[in-house]
DNA sequence: CGACCGATTGACT
DNA sequence: GTCAATCGGTCGG
């Protein structure tokens, strides 16, 4: 990573969030997502994500209207949705659009940049594992390295010390779409986007 | 209230 | 390829 992208280690702003969800969606590739724990950063480069389009989306947990579970979808684009399933992992999404819509998008891989060795002790990799590829290619596998917990659900990611920020630009070109994994209803909607030909993408 | 099951992962046949 | 782990949300009675 370069000084001057040390220096610009900020949040993107809150208009970012605030467009069409597929459209955050796809331009979510190549972004950062930073956590600074003290004086030390987690970086990752996102490669992965999925849209769950609220009430128009069968797949979506805001599909049915607001519940305490979910509530955090329907605030301002730029906040944190992180859920619990399968009764011991979590996974995170950011929220899109405008307070009440329901609409988020799910991470679901991202490339380990910087903080390595902390995302190895969060996901309690042995010493010899050479495939780090699995410390974060999976929506479960990048919460646990990036410790995102239940605790951060709803926090704003426009400030504070877990943020996206500006990172590297992903051609058209470069951008894969398919069905969304592991949802059963909506499978028609082809609303996963990936960079093509990483090994960092789930599966 | 009970039964079912999930936007997953890792271990194992 | 199959399957258990493990628990809270959701839905039917």
């Amino acid at each position: 990573m370069s000084r001057d992208s040390n220096q610009l280690r900020s949040p993107l702003p809150r208009p970012f969030y605030l467009r069409p969800t597929l459209t955050v969606a796809r331009d979510l590739l190549g972004k950062y997502l930073v956590r600074r724990i003290g004086g030390k950063f987690l970086v990752g480069k996102i490669v992965e994500v999925e849209g769950y389009l609220g009430d128009k989306d069968p797949a979506s947990h805001a599909y049915r209207g607001k519940t305490k579970r979910n509530e955090v979808m329907f605030k301002e684009g730029g906040h944190l949705y992180v859920y619990f399933t399968y009764g011991m992992h979590f996974c995170c999404n950011v929220v899109t659009e405008e307070e009440e819509k329901g609409r988020a998008i799910l991470l679901r891989a991202v490339e380990p940049l910087e903080g390595i060795e902390v995302m190895r002790k969060n996901r309690s990799f042995e010493a010899n594992r050479k495939d780090y590829w699995n410390l974060t290619n999976g929506p479960a596998k990048l919460c646990e390295a990036f410790g995102i917990r239940r605790e951060m659900n709803g926090i704003d990611l426009t400030s504070g010390d877990l943020f996206l920020m500006d990172g590297q630009t992903i051609n058209r070109s470069a951008i894969g779409t398919s069905s969304r994994i592991g949802i059963k209803d909506g499978k028609e909607k082809k609303w996963r986007f990936y960079v093509k030909g990483t090994p960092f993408v789930s599966g």
